[in-house]
DNA sequence: CGGGAGCTTGAGGAGGATCAAATCATGTGG
DNA sequence: CCACATGATTTGATCCTCCTCAAGCTCCCG
């Protein structure tokens, strides 16, 4: 739970303009006059696993561009389980309830080493009506990729679960695909830490995936897609 | 799988004025001299249960707003199972990506007898300027509602989803607890249509609801919250 | 070297899926 | 008005999956 280390600090000008990722980003579509209307810091912060954006109740004064890496979203139920109930990665928006509510809704934690931008909401706030399509498009990725969560991680049994897990993953990362811990794997499926573990092992001794590095995987794709779309065992047509 | 029943259809100028339920809508405050500026006609329809209202992959050129009832929102796996994604009822709007996307990524069916309002999306940009903090409540309910199926709809067992959804419905409808088909119960919770079957039927002989007419529950809310948070039997402190 | 956290594995039992059949509600045509 | 077909709901029996509780294991760090 360490805290996230600060690296730098923008106005807007030089950094956001020549941003690599310029062309997903919220402030896509801006022009050089719009930022150098911006005079609040933007912070640009590099987190290792594990370390926490912001908490569940926190005072919503931010939004936060995913600029690498992988952040999961998490809320608890009144029987006290935590469920997670989205993943955000290159170009994605967190927070963004900043725009609606008070207060954040999610819990949200750096899952592997990523690289963020903290906006304060009153530079968007200004800046909303030329946002307008780019606030629209944000919000609807964040409904997607929340009903994806929904519809492919929590129907079938575990072992269907697990595999679309592992096709989604470099999906939404565009990298190798690099699992995360047991607990959260569990927390995103709806299973237990075991099945999530026992599963994940089943798929390696299956040859469906293989273990190149420590929770490091190369995907045996055409399986995987096999045993997602509900086979058990090989048919022959 | 009948028609809707179009009622009537306006220019905006009197009736979405004098909406009765203007303070939920997406056209919340705007003023006089705004609707005069929407030159396209705005329908009024009347639902019955069962109809559709659009379909995943049709073209998306109207936003929906729900003035009564209940609409679900459907995607389907690749292995063919469909998965309720979301509940929509009074004031919110079903559609929404059309304003981030060209075609509906739901199929949206009414659950209940139901009261929307078409609105063709050109209206909506049109007035996106003035509608800004309009669409991002209507955009934060969306993924607050989808979380909230995720979250409390697909965690622990199937007696507790069940629970969960019976306390849910009303806190969502604001009418007396008004269960659908036990197909649509199962799609929702991730189970068997038997499943559901089965467990809406222990919870009446268990005395947790009992069914005032068909498919009419009244709540014994204190045992469904105990049922939803875990218990399985009484247990005296 | 010892301790702890995360991961894996095992055995047992509860719960849900599956397949099948019976019941009930509704509407249709004779 | 009744016989019948249709579709939704309920119930039953069996099997398999996943949860639970428990113990080992591995790796990392003090």
């Amino acid at each position: 739970m360490r805290e996230p280390e600060i690296e730098a600090a923008w106005h807007g000008l030089t950094a956001c303009e020549s941003c690599e990722i310029r062309g997903l980003v919220l402030f896509a579509g801006l022009e050089s006059a719009d930022f150098s209307g911006i005079h609040l810091p933007i912070q640009d912060m590099w987190l290792p696993p594990g370390s926490v954006l912001y908490r569940s109740g926190d005072r919503a004064e931010y939004l936060y561009t995913v600029r690498e890496g992988l952040i999961k979203l998490e809320q608890s139920l009144s029987c006290g389980t935590n469920r997670i109930v989205n993943l955000l990665s290159q170009g994605h928006v967190s927070g963004l309830e900043a725009m609606a509510a008070e207060y954040y809704e999610h819990t949200a934690v750096a899952l592997q080493s990523s690289a963020i931008c903290k906006i304060p909401k009153a530079v968007v706030v200004r800046l909303a009506p030329k946002l307008l399509g780019q606030l629209m498009k944000k919000w609807h990725e964040s409904v997607v990729n929340t009903q994806e969560c929904l519809r492919e991680l929590t129907s079938g049994s575990a072992r269907q679960r697990v595999a679309r897990l592992f096709l989604l993953l470099p999906a939404i990362t565009k990298t190798r695909c690099h699992l995360f811990g047991r607990d959260d794997v569990a927390a995103l499926l709806g299973v237990t830490t075991e099945t999530a573990s026992r599963t994940v092992s089943d798929l390696k001794r299956a040859g469906a995936v293989v273990e190149a590095a420590p929770n490091i995987f190369d995907l045996n794709v055409s399986e995987l897609e096999r045993i997602a779309s509900g086979k058990t065992a090989l048919e022959h047509s």
